[in-house]
DNA sequence: TAGATTGTTAATCGATTAACAATC
DNA sequence: TAGATTGTTAATCGATTAACAATC
């Protein structure tokens, strides 16, 4: 694999599951794992993950044994970047937006919320305690300040009402945010020409939906098996 | 398409797309709209959603003027089957279980949730109240007696602790139920041989693991475009 | 008419699965 | 050795994109 190439997002995703199936199996780093014993764990196919390991170009296995694991781990933290601490900032302090910011496995991953904004005076002023760290609930209007001291912030959750998204989004585009992953139940477009910004919009819904057909298409149709 | 075969998530996610952003341009029904059009409001190539159109053997457009608006909202009501109410329970009403409860486009997609269950005492008891309608919070323990009043309720959300994940998954399964999409941070696993049941192992940071490792890259390496 | 837009097929692209020689 | 498991290639599968005749 080229170093600038991109690797895709669902490679990320099974990376993500090995690294963090790997690490709650906490086992001795001079232990072997092997691909099969990973399918079992991750429900990924042995030969995906012989596929992916290659394709990221490990070339770490040991024919007969398996992998390393506290080799392996090294190699997917690499992978993933998770050496480097991402601090990210959420846009919306409601439940989404709290719920998201105690997300477990955020810390395995070395990202780091530093800071919801609200313009709710209610909430603002308040303190979410995340695993020791005080993280701070601020007034959007403070936003453009706390940006400026910090330049290693630039990735945003939008967790805001419906109403407020295309106006919180317009924002922090405005100041220079790169990244954002927008939770809010609206599609957000970049504007045409802007190459600089990053968007996923988070569909919280989608697997329910999927589940809520299938389930109503086996209820139709007869069972069938897979 | 064959009336028994199951459509792809891609498919069912990009429906879901159109149906929304369509819903909520709130055209007349007796407007039409053109898939360049639809590309421009979701993003989804105007090639995509023809192709879509036909594998769904929708053949309602017309040359020159695009879909009616009305025959389109009806025919993707009816893939997603959005007429008949899908109930479902959310286990765990923490900050995340409430979000969900409160979700707004599971109303647009007729989708219900009628309950939430908790093992803390400090909310059981609690209502919520979600678009007009009053959600109770009750025991786990009453899970059971619950689920056999309401038949027509075999969905659950998962979003307890980590710790409890288990636990509350096998306990769902005990009950009957046929479908779960688990937001807790752990990866479920359905028991071996059981053909009944399915499950989506949601990954509430999947987006933001993306987001993260493109920022990362782009900043190590030399800036490009796409 | 001329231009726009569909339905549909074919081509391309990418991701997964299968296979197997190498070898510990 | 024999069995297990890797790295790697090739085959398959599915999804997206491109193209275009049909036609309103």
């Amino acid at each position: 694999m080229a170093a600038s190439e991109l690797i895709s997002a669902r490679v990320i995703r099974r990376v993500s599951f090995y690294y963090e199936v790997l690490l709650k199996l906490n086992l001795s780093p001079d232990t072997y794992i092997s691909s099969k014993r990973i399918e079992e764990m991750t429900g990924v196919s042995c030969n995906q993950v012989r596929q992916d390991f290659f394709y990221l170009g490990f070339a770490i296995g040991r024919q007969k044994k398996g992998y390393q694991v506290g080799v392996l781990l090294a190699e997917l933290k690499r992978v993933l970047s998770v050496e480097k601490c991402a601090e990210v900032v959420v846009v919306g302090a409601g439940r989404l937006g709290r719920a998201l910011t105690e997300y477990p496995l955020f810390g395995v991953r070395n990202i780091r919320i530093v800071a919801l904004f609200d313009n709710d005076q209610q909430v603002v002023g308040q303190n979410l305690k995340v695993r020791d760290e005080i993280v701070p609930i601020l007034h959007v209007d403070a936003m453009d300040a706390f940006l400026r001291t910090r330049a290693g912030v630039n990735i945003a959750l939008l967790t805001v009402p419906e109403s407020q998204a295309q106006g919180a989004f317009d924002n922090l585009i405005r100041l220079g945010i790169k990244g954002i992953v927008n939770f809010a139940p609206r599609i957000l477009k970049i504007p045409k020409g802007n190459k600089q910004v990053q968007l996923i919009n988070e569909c919280v819904g989608a697997s329910l939906y999927k589940i809520v057909y299938q389930i109503c298409r086996n209820q139709e149709g007869e069972h069938r098996d897979e």
